[in-house]
RNA sequence: GGGGACGUAGAUCAAUUGGUUGGAUCGUCGCCCUGUCACGGCGAAGGCUGCGGGUUCGAGCCCCGUCGUCCCCGCCA
């Protein structure tokens, strides 16, 4: 076959006069009748080649024939186009292939949709036919730019001193957390090997080992239903350092992720990234992982309302609820009747009862009611008031969300600005009223803060955790912790969590156990690669940034996984499908 | 598990209050065309309205079920 000498995206007009041959596909082929344009395509551009009678009228008949997205050798002399057709939207646009001999390599079936980066065809039928979709320049740039991202973190990382390490995709299923995708055994008949939900385990017995820096980029499953940045299996950067304090770990991952906005995307970020209290979060953004390009924060007007002439809230204060409020400033003009409904329907999906208008219910308040208000949330002429009162965690839950929500509908600030912060000082626990028992936030190897460790004999619930999120535009790309390394503490949190010692020993007796042979003090985190790259490339779905995603319903419309399977896989499992 | 939106030529969409023969654009196919680049012109083919049931004289449209896609809540240490 002819092989190519050039890419498709490299030929400029410094190139004119050499001969080259191109290889890639028919991205389209315009045949005026007595000459025939055919633009070539490959991963790194397009390149126009031109059929001429004047040079082969033979050559051209053949080229009547090529269709879109058949795969081609195109041999020729490059030349310049002619003044006026230069086109200025083509990288290549200024020079021009004319064909002195072409190959097919092979012939394409009329695609189900066009190959073209507006494309409107429908996810569904695009996922069906991922490999074509994946044809797309946009698609493709997406999919180097995660390469380039993880080039980024390996480069980085490994000049600082970290190895990256394999650990076991077929292990033993996890505490607690997320619920664990199984593989039968063959051999031990009626027993499972997990899938990870991360290498938790392993990175800390790493450090056990002594690997006193590991990374490692890896695939973790978790079978939990899907969202517009949740796939069931998807990457982290795994990150675990043994000798390193909270402080030392931030500092290493700011440059981490300083590299990456800098090298991937062309953004400088400012150093070191603030932070903010967990409970400062909730009470200021109604939520852990805030959106702070968006002005509004949430207030407290619980104590207004206390008597107040509203029932409905001065009611919510009687039962121990609370009252919050933001201020929406100059939008009141281009907030409708039709929109407060809106919000009303979107609070509910948060256990809200709706959301108030403070011009709604100004005819229940008082005077001096409406004046704490205007002081307090420094009320100014066309400002939107909101208002949500109910239990405590309904009202953050909720009003924290519709400011999201409102401040993306609004446009309420600059789309390039990067937020970006750490938050900390997490609870170590939080008390489960339908489990009946203490559940970890993080996981239950997270280090309690010394500091609060009276506190887990008395309110373990108020106990703060050695624990971190690290969070860019509201969303979470990455947590982690400070480890438990004595083997003490971890029994304390194990009662704690009501995991009873037999239980504890059975699932991850092997932890335990290395905590008694020398385990260094450690600590870790472990970023969303996917969230990372979504992030980078400015797309709101993951399945954009991932070469081979799952639908909603987990799962494939290409290879459409999961299957049936053969019954004598099965007997061979010794499972029976009731 | 719950809520919402959607499903009509190969693709993207339209189709009056439930009423005669279900349209448009892109693509495809044929003919014409020497400077296009989403080429253009003329013409043609292409439909089990996701699937199953029901209501009705009559269903793309209404009802029930089912399958699939997307978004959200729950869930996701």
């Amino acid at each position: 076959m002819l092989k190519r000498t050039h890419t498709c995206g490299e030929l400029r007009a410094k190139d004119i006069g050499k001969e080259v041959v191109l290889n890639g596909w028919v991205s389209s082929a315009r045949d005026h009748g007595g000459l025939v344009f055919v633009n070539i395509r490959d991963r790194y551009g397009v390149t126009q080649t031109v059929f001429d009678p004047a040079n082969s009228p033979k050559l051209m008949e053949a080229a009547k024939s090529l269709r879109s997205e058949d795969v081609v050798a195109v041999k020729g002399k490059l030349r310049a186009r002619p003044g006026s057709q230069i086109n200025k939207d083509m990288p290549t646009g200024e020079t021009e292939l004319l064909a002195g001999g072409f190959e097919l390599l092979n012939r394409a079936e009329v695609p189900p949709f066009e190959v073209v980066d507006d494309t409107n065809a429908s996810e569904e039928l695009r996922l069906k036919y991922r490999y074509l979709d994946l044809r797309r320049p946009h698609l493709q740039n997406i999919l180097a730019l995660r390469h380039k991202a993880a080039d980024i973190v390996r480069g980085y990382l490994s000049r600082h001193n970290f190895l990256e390490v394999e650990t076991p995709v077929l292990t033993k299923s996890t505490p607690e957390g997320a619920r664990d995708y199984l593989v039968p055994s063959r051999i031990s008949k009626g027993k499972f090997y997990a899938l990870p939900q991360s290498p938790q385990l392993f990175k800390q017995l790493l450090m056990v080992a002594g690997f006193d820096r590991y990374f490692q980029i890896v695939k973790c499953f978790r079978d939990e239903d899907l969202r517009a940045d949740r796939q069931p299996e998807f990457t982290q950067i795994d990150i675990e350092t043994s000798f390193l304090d909270r402080e030392d770990i931030y500092n290493i991952m700011e440059g981490l992720v300083c590299e990456l906005w800098k090298n991937a995307a062309g953004v400088e970020l400012k150093r070191p990234f603030d932070r903010l209290a967990y409970s400062e979060a909730i009470e200021r953004y109604g939520s852990d992982r805030p959106d702070r390009r968006i002005p509004w924060e949430l207030q407290d007007a619980t104590a207004v309302f206390k008597g107040s002439g509203f029932k409905a809230f001065a009611g919510v204060v009687e039962s121990g609820g609370i009252i919050k409020a933001i201020n929406i400033k100059n939008r009141a003009d281009k907030f409708s009747r039709k929109d407060l409904d809106a919000a009303g329907e979107f609070v509910k999906s948060y256990g809200a009862k709706g959301v108030a208008s403070l011009k709604g219910i100004e005819k229940f308040l008082s005077d001096k009611e409406k004046a704490e208000l205007k002081t307090k949330l420094d009320i100014k002429e066309n400002d939107l008031i909101l208002l949500i009162g109910d239990k405590l965690k309904v009202v953050n839950d909720s009003l924290g969300s519709l400011r999201v929500e409102l401040g993306r509908k609004f446009e309420a600030f600059d789309n390039k600005k990067i937020d970006i912060l750490w938050v900390t000082d997490f609870p170590l626990m939080e008390y489960d009223e339908k489990e009946k028992r203490h559940m970890s936030l993080h996981h239950p190897f997270t280090s309690p803060n010394p500091d609060d460790l009276k506190l887990l004999e008395t309110e373990p619930a108020k106990a703060r955790a050695l624990a971190y999120d690290i969070v860019v535009n509201g969303s979470e790309i990455g947590g982690g912790s400070i480890r438990i390394h004595n083997r003490e503490i971890q029994q304390k949190i194990f009662d704690l969590l009501k995991i009873s010692r037999e239980e504890a020993k059975k699932r991850f007796g092997f932890l335990l156990e290395a905590l008694t042979y020398g385990a260094p003090p450690h600590g870790g985190i472990a970023f969303g690669f996917d969230r990372i790259v979504m992030l980078l490339a400015g797309t709101e779905n993951i399945r954009d940034v991932i070469a081979f995603p799952k639908t909603t319903s987990a799962s494939c419309l290409m290879t459409e996984a999961p299957s049936d399977v053969d019954p004598v896989q099965l007997k061979e499992l010794g499972i029976k499908i009731s």
